[in-house]
DNA sequence: CTAAAGTCAGTAGCTTAGTACAGAGTTGTC
DNA sequence: GACAACTCTGTACTAAGCTACTGACTTTAG
């Protein structure tokens, strides 16, 4: 399995090195491993971790809910109703995300259809106004 | 048309009253009109406004693309070229957007499928780490 | 008419999620 | 073996987006 130094990582993830040590700090990763000399070695379990931090966070989800869901990916034999049902909650939260986001799309994407071309006048705009 | 004070607008949007004159402070909003004793009085369209802010909030746009956006929004006839490339833009962003929001929910679903029911041992949890 | 509830402007403080050093040790290259 | 590039810990600072508070005015219900 192939080791990391925070530099590689912060390739593959563009993430800051920052970061990444602010990540360890709060405890949104386990314990990174070290080499004698104390550096940090990253392996690739860390990076899945990272990717699905930034997915995760893409979504809004707040680093402390993230951390929630990590605990269940890692270990979901051993996970608890309540985090089962936090992920639940996250679930119908998700599918409202996806609600609210596709009436945005839309209205972007009629703004834009209005204006398409025309310089000078762009009507019924205030049919955003529901 | 009916006229709202602030506490108002605290019920039809569930925003705080802070919030409101915060919004109005950066701008975000325009000058909320008065009452003879220097009391807002928030109209529909102020309370359009604030319900296309928060829907666009749930969608990352920070308060300052927001305020691009409303402008867009009010004045579709005067927009500039560049607000309309901004348009665009988002657009495309929101469309990333869902796919993440997308894989996300199937993570999701997918963990608490896997974990359905079963007290001991939820298999396959690698396949999350693609 | 008065008490309670609502509103005002202004200022200070908070939380989240980083970012920026500084000064010291480590590693890789010529 | 020296020099650059990388990494370390620790502390301080930042930006966005509110939130809390103060002391004063206004409105409303009884």
């Amino acid at each position: 399995m192939a080791l990391y130094r925070i530099g590689d990582v912060t390739k593959l993830t563009g993430l800051t090195a920052d970061t990444l040590r602010y990540y360890e700090k709060i405890k949104l990763l386990p314990k990174v491993s070290r080499n004698a000399s104390g550096i940090r070695e990253y392996d690739d379990k860390d990076i899945s971790r990272l990717k699905f931090i930034q997915r995760a966070q893409k979504m809004n989800f707040s680093l402390a809910e993230i951390a929630e869901l990590l605990q269940m990916r890692e270990n979901p034999q051993k996970v608890r109703n309540e985090v089962r049902q936090l992920t639940a909650n996250k679930l119908v939260e998700v599918d409202e995300h996806l609600q609210t986001l596709t009436t945005l799309r839309n209205e972007l994407q009629l703004l834009l259809n209005l204006c398409q071309g025309a310089e000078e006048g762009c009507p019924i705009i205030d049919g955003l106004d529901e």
